[in-house]
DNA sequence: TATTGTTATACTCTATAACTATA
DNA sequence: TATAGTTATAGAGTATAACAATA
């Protein structure tokens, strides 16, 4: 094959064509990823950590609610809370106004693990910051920031999880 | 619906807890989603990017050193190129050398995907990057690039389609 | 015997739609 | 009839391990 005289080594020429775009999805795919290895100590998966993180807001919400600030449809919503419920974080009670629907709430051992999630939390971000000094970070977070707001993106949604990727 | 005493206007307290690392997993999944959606026009998904870049930069590789760059299993590039192969993208030619391998070619049509590649990821920085001027761009794609460059996550590869997230 | 690629199998995740129980 | 939640079903994606052909 004569069309590559350089197979291996010209590691410049392939890191160069992958744009800003790029770099930001792959990184914050590795971000994702970290924060999935962590957690796990937790016993949570990040599917987990949204869900707990709105019933820790506000306490008492029904599955539907959570589905629609989620953006998935209802019956998903049933495994999800089937999980963590599983785990001892939550808890379903009878809405005794509207017996149709449930109200969730964290366990004592939820409220636990959403205490020991800012700690985590901390400590990844540290991790995956590791590399800039106080001032870059401030930058890094108010270019992403500009790009999200310019983009429409939910404050505290990631999209990421149910995205086919097809 | 009868919502809780905050219902959604302390968006500025639900913002500012999510940290660096947060903003990067959303806007990286957010970047790669709006990728993916671009590229459907082409008729490919994100998983054959990869493949057929890699083809692309070394033609008549094999699977195998396919698979091992990936970081993927064997198994898995078989369905991987089934798929490019189907869509007229990519041939399988047997090693006269070695016929247990295969050699891995664009085909033509193949080659013409890679050059609207080339429009698409242009089209899709732009975009991703709107809220930026240049400087702010250059600014982002250093910092990014010394996350990446201090995480070690290799230079063309995107880990983030063979995670569970569990 | 080792290697390349393939198939068989099983498991997870998810969406759709039918179903129940309450209203 | 409408709504909250559930279950049944089917389809995609993926990993593991057994397998066939070739070396």
């Amino acid at each position: 094959m004569s069309e590559q005289p350089l197979p291996g080594h010209d590691e410049r020429s392939l890191r160069r064509p992958r744009g800003t775009a790029f770099l930001l999805a792959q990184v914050g795919a590795h971000a994702a990823a970290r924060f999935a290895e962590r957690i796990s100590e937790l016993g949570v998966i990040p599917a987990d950590v949204g869900l707990l993180r709105m019933i820790a807001t506000q306490p008492g919400r029904s599955q539907q609610s959570v589905a629609e600030e989620m953006g998935v449809v209802p019956s998903r919503i049933v495994a999800l809370v089937d999980n963590v419920e599983r785990k001892g974080l939550v808890e379903r009670r009878r809405n005794p106004q509207d017996r149709r629907n449930y109200e969730l709430h964290l366990t004592a051992e939820g409220s636990r693990v959403m205490t020991q999630m800012r700690r985590v939390g901390s400590a990844h971000e540290a991790d995956i910051c590791a590399a800039l000094d106080d001032n870059q970070r401030a930058q890094l977070a108010g270019l992403l920031e500009a790009i999200a707001v310019q983009q429409g993106l939910t404050p505290g949604i990631h999209p990421g999880y149910q995205q086919p990727l097809r």
